[in-house]
DNA sequence: AGCATCGTTAATGCAGCCTTAATCAAGCCT
DNA sequence: AGGCTTGATTAAGGCTGCATTAACGATGCT
């Protein structure tokens, strides 16, 4: 799940990605409305965190020109003023929730997931698979009722199964989602993580489709 | 089902090639409006992926001229242009369909298939015919319900056959559809794989014509 | 600062797939 | 009917991609 945070103050941006990175997200900074544009029209990602106040171009108009190209992802904005107006404006010019200065962290998680939630057609928070159940806010996995302890590698890749509900996922697109683009990978990595998933979880949730990726074992459903 | 690929960048080409394959697809890749030009005049191709950012020509008059040539082919355009107008010229230069970088592969995939669809005068995506059905965009087949654990060639094998939708396909036309220029075979894989999806679906559902070729045997319908 | 955990790299081994080739069966022709 | 051609069948070999393991390095925590 990747995620990319506009946000010129390096210690907020900083504290955001520590925190996303946790929970297994991958997270993409850039300080400047000017970057902001540049990667988000070479890189995909599943939602767009705002800061409005930023050096070379105010947030507001920044968003207002991305959703007039067509750009469709959600975004919540990130925003020290607080007045009425200033929301509504926000919600015309394309924000998706909003967030005031000083905010706290655990309702940012919480919104960010919602709005992940939103756009994949989900409703409920937790996700649950035959006998296993992963809590994506907390960066909780269970088997079984028994708690597991995964890694934020292993966090992020069963999620990224998971999310795609059994469909296949190839290996690239899969380090998309695990990695930034400033950490692209060389070796077998994702290999590994795999086997570690395996097995902590069984062997046969997760399958190896030859030649093409991994998918996740939904068993009948 | 072949594929030509026009796209300079050898990153981008790399991973459309690697991850169509895998899907079953052939796919051949130029780098050139001039090399695509030549091929398109020497070998049959179901659709064109064309980037629009090419060295030698804009692909969007390449477009254009190959379509006042004569040539019908469904053409995906690649491109990293997002306004309006562009999306307009495009499509009267002949684009079939659009695809703005950086795109989700899933899409390209769904996008590509819609394609072929379009031009083949269906309008489902999975193919079903008596017990059998194909999700192409899955690369799943199932046999009275029951999932069909199919490889490349044979899934590639299966797929231009059920295209064909009765005919009778030569040996030639078959390994055009499953091998690209570069990789042409001597012997008699092709039997094989036949041999191998008469095994895995039952022997009565591929004819084979004698001196002519193979066809799907459509029951009654 | 030291320790522990996690992530990446790299090497090795295994398994599946594709091709090749050799042999066998079945049509077709004269 | 016999030979010839074409396809079917089977087994073997090589290649490729994945699994597995171990070791090293980075990172974070106490």
């Amino acid at each position: 799940m990747r995620v990319l945070l506009v946000e010129d103050d390096d210690l907020i941006a900083h504290g955001i990605q520590a925190g996303l990175r946790a929970r297994g997200l991958t997270v993409d900074g850039v300080k400047t409305a000017a970057q902001a544009e540049a990667i988000l029209s070479a890189v995909h990602y599943q939602v767009v965190i705002l800061d409005l106040g930023l050096p070379d171009e105010d947030g507001m108009s920044l968003l207002q020109r991305l959703r007039a190209d067509g750009m469709a992802l959600p975004v919540l904005v990130l925003t020290a003023r607080d007045a009425v107006e200033d929301r509504v404006a926000g919600l015309r010019a394309g924000a998706d929730d909003y967030l005031l200065k000083p905010f706290d962290f655990d309702e940012l998680v919480a919104r960010l997931h919602a709005l992940l939630r939103r756009a994949a057609g989900r409703s409920v928070a937790i996700i649950e698979q035959g006998a296993l159940r992963l809590d994506p806010e907390r960066g909780q996995v269970s088997l079984n009722g028994h708690p597991v302890v995964l890694s934020r590698r292993e966090l992020a890749l069963l999620a990224a199964l998971l999310h795609a509900r059994g469909r296949i996922l190839s290996v690239d697109q899969l380090k998309d989602s695990l990695y930034g683009f400033s950490e692209e990978i060389e070796s077998n990595a994702l290999n590994v993580h795999i086997h570690h998933l395996r097995r902590k979880l069984g062997a046969d949730l997760i399958e190896t489709i030859r030649g093409v990726g991994y998918r996740f074992n939904m068993g009948d459903t």
